[in-house]
DNA sequence: TTGTAGGCGTTATCAG
DNA sequence: CTGATAACGCCTACAA
């Protein structure tokens, strides 16, 4: 017999009668209490704390077309790259009355769309998508959604709508820059998953590249589509010096791989950086205690998140149109052992 | 003048007018299909295609006092760990229509009892909570709760409710025979974060060395309530070294600690495993790429994520109360290298 | 600054 | 198996 009890529960109303006020004051006073006089805003809060009452979210979501509920669109939950920007979304989030619900699509556009048309769909209070490379549908869908929508993860200045990330292709070129400088001359770059951003930091690293004198270049670029981890990043070294055995240094897709390539580097013998450099990309924590330490890329994740949800929150309140949020946010190269050979 | 348009969606109503039945009839053909006439079924399916309706789920929020959104409860997003649980999670809810928000009670019960608190008030259709040690107040609530809860992350046949998990006493044990079956004899212990289920860890390990013939064994139990890090287990193993130089042997509190000694040892030229043996906990996907391999606990964390939400599913399916789900999934010693010594 | 009236889209209830 | 009638608790609009 354990149905749903009898709901006795507070109401609007009920707070209202106490506070000898109407029911819309007192939803006032919880909504826009600066609205309210001083005298009607005590009363009712007295009212609250008396009765315990506590707003009934699906009402307020009917009667106002809108939630609190901001979503977070990612194409993966297995990257530990997400996990810091979930930390900053969550670390902001918390001053504030939102709950951040995820989408996970996989890296698949299509999933994606189906997710985005879900979100819209729940009046969502604002809306954060990875990346800037959806579909045509979908981008039809964040330009007409009515709440505040960003972008995170990438920086295009040519790209509409806001955004707060940073270049990939830009970063891709400070890599391939880096270990020239250091003196490395057949320079191979190891990348999984090939998405969009890893894609355009393998452009960069190319361009960047391009008419120095390794006639090889091309036979150095090692991709697969499978996801990343460290054990490919020791697979795809191999396989490189199996390709292209003179090499003398790599870019890898993030820190994964690269961890795992130095592992087996090592394994190898090969004697880092002196024979062989490596540059990852992200900076994890470990990076740092890798033997040598791994020279890698550190990117503003955590901040990315914070500001996301900052933005939103800031549209949300202030009632005129602010201006668009466009943050390049860049990125820093770390040198480390791994790269650190002695240079003329 | 960029209002909310005039709200022109499609309701239960203009469904039900152009299938020629009732809104309720609508209703029940999209909730419980079989309690519908095939006819009166077909009709309703063809002008919902027709016409593109879209349930509003705040208004069956509103009137049902229920909604489709499963909360989970976990002490962390830096925690590795979670994000394995995470994906098994969110691998599950694809086949099903919940969505799942997360709350971050970062280590803090207290922050937990308010999450549980908030959530609860959502009307949630489950309630995921990582962990058994929830204050009276939480574990109350949980009780009292009107939709199916489960603990996660943990197992222990004393304690009350529905639970998917493995015994943290139990590993921690297995840990400390694994290391004496492998000759060490003077095993030390680093923890990091001391939650609850590390202290259980703690625990099992110390009554599995209790007896044994090292009389310096306390002293070789390093922790501290610092988050834990690569870096710190770097850290915590120079701290054992100063405090029991002689110490053979260390079980970590995780594999990213046990990463970061290993990788100090190798600085200090400590060989292992002839000199010294090392076994994490979790089994991250790196470990095993370490040199010499790490061994580790593997736990089986995607399984809990994924069995949590089935287990909610199944018990928001059936209308009977069914059977309290207790699953003790166990966990693996997985030996490699860093423990690999010889023994006679 | 405050209040009145009405409706948001769905589901519970109970009768047919 | 189907339907009429009332909520569900709050918010928008407008008026005072």
């Amino acid at each position: 017999m354990r149905k749903a009890e009898k709901k006795s529960s507070i109401t609007l109303v009920d707070v209202a009668r106490e506070a000898g006020v109407s029911a819309i004051t007192v939803s006032r006073v919880i909504r826009t209490p600066h609205v309210v006089s001083e005298r009607s805003r005590r009363k009712v809060e007295a009212a609250v704390e008396k009765l315990g009452y506590v707003p009934d979210a699906a009402a307020s979501a009917l009667a106002s077309n809108r939630t609190d509920v901001i979503g977070l669109l990612i194409p993966s939950l297995t990257n530990s790259v997400f996990s810091d920007v979930l930390r900053g979304m969550y670390d902001e989030a918390e001053n504030h009355p939102f709950s951040i619900q995820i989408g996970n699509f996989r890296y698949r556009p299509l999933t994606e769309e189906m997710l985005i048309g879900k979100f819209l769909r729940q009046k969502p209070a604002g809306l954060i998508v990875a990346g800037l490379d959806q579909t045509d549908i979908s981008k039809g869908m964040l330009r007409a959604a009515d709440c505040p929508v960003i972008q995170i993860m990438d920086y295009d200045a040519s790209a509409e709508g806001d955004m707060i990330g940073f270049s990939h292709y830009e970063a891709g070129a400070a890599a391939a820059r880096h270990l020239r400088d250091r003196g490395y001359r057949r320079i191979g770059f190891l990348g999984a998953r090939m998405d969009p951003r890893t894609q355009r930091r393998l452009a960069g690293f190319n361009d960047a590249l391009n008419g120095t004198d390794d006639p090889q270049q091309s036979k150095r670029v090692i991709v697969t589509s499978t996801a990343s981890s460290v054990s490919l990043g020791a697979e795809l070294l191999r396989e490189l010096l199996v390709r292209a055995p003179d090499s003398d240094a790599i870019f890898c897709n993030n820190d994964d791989l690269a961890i795992g390539a130095l592992l087996e580097a090592q394994r190898r013998g090969i004697r880092i950086p002196e024979d062989f450099g490596i540059c990852g990309f992200n900076d994890l924590e470990m990076s740092k205690q890798m033997n040598p330490g791994l020279t890698s890329i550190a990117t503003p994740r955590y901040e990315i998140g914070r500001l996301a949800i900052s933005t939103i929150v800031d549209a949300l309140s202030s009632d005129k149109a602010s201006d668009p949020t466009r943050i390049d946010l860049g990125f820093t190269v770390v040198m480390r052992g791994s790269s650190a050979r002695a240079v003329d």
